[in-house]
DNA sequence: CCTTGACTTAGAGCCGGGTTCAGGTTATAT
DNA sequence: ATATAACCTGAACCCGGCTCTAAGTCAAGG
């Protein structure tokens, strides 16, 4: 696949992932004899897998230092598995950290609703009051 | 409260304090005559809301706009409550994304839970052969 | 062959969100 | 009274994460 195809697969724009390439937030792409990139299944792999992540909000250091340690081989397996937990660990307290501002956006919204429903009430009773109901 | 206590209570720099007044993320702090911040009940309440905004990521400019509407009176209403839900809306769909990407984080973490073990196992049955077992 | 358009690289530029700095004023302790 | 610590402002700077530019190479159609 061409890079312009990927593009749109994943909805990344070819400058970035020619960025993601280059800093080694996924391994080198496969290129033809002339050098352009021809992306294979394995490579579409890490670019979906880091889109998803990205997305997420893991930071592109930890991912690097994954997708570098991968490249070494198994010897590494431990050492990979313990970014994934300690990304987990991250992720898990900043959706934590945004559950709370959910709440209190939903209590805020909610206080808003009773404010406006008090507001009209109000406009109706000195739209009555006018018309000598 | 000076700025300094108010720095120390919320955990977030005088400097960030400063610059969150500067660009009206939170409405102006009372000063002193000499013109020396004077936080007050209210102040340190935006400052607490602004917080735990900013940590789930909510976007400074739509805050800024919640803050100047609020400024200008109950006239906006209305306005403040569609940002609140604007912004629950955007929230609500990171936190969905992240979840995506935890139950993928989890996969993998217990991918290589299986291909540990695995890998042990066969470390181990080499060891027995070696020693005639 | 030549144009046109997609591809390449290295490097500069941009944006959001702070953070630091320079140069000054105010408050407090001795 | 004077040192020194805390405060002030505006502007410059920094960082992560792209995004764009320049200058060139490659591939396909006329």
């Amino acid at each position: 696949m061409t890079i312009a195809e990927v593009s749109k697969k994943y909805n990344i724009s070819q400058d970035t992932l020619r960025y993601y390439e280059r800093i080694g937030l996924i391994p080198p792409v496969p290129r033809t004899k002339s050098g352009i990139r021809n992306y294979d299944e394995a490579s579409c792999g890490w670019v979906e897998l880091m889109k998803c992540m990205r997305k997420a909000g893991v930071q592109i250091e930890a991912l690097i230092e994954y997708v570098d340690l991968f490249q070494q081989g198994d010897a590494t397996l431990e050492a990979r598995k313990n970014i994934l937990v300690d990304q987990r660990e991250q992720l898990i307290s900043r959706m934590e950290e945004m559950q709370e501002s959910l709440d209190r956006l939903n209590r805020k919204i909610e206080n808003y609703d009773r404010d406006m429903r008090k507001a009209e009430e109000h406009l109706r009773d000195l739209e009555e009051k006018r018309q000598g109901v």
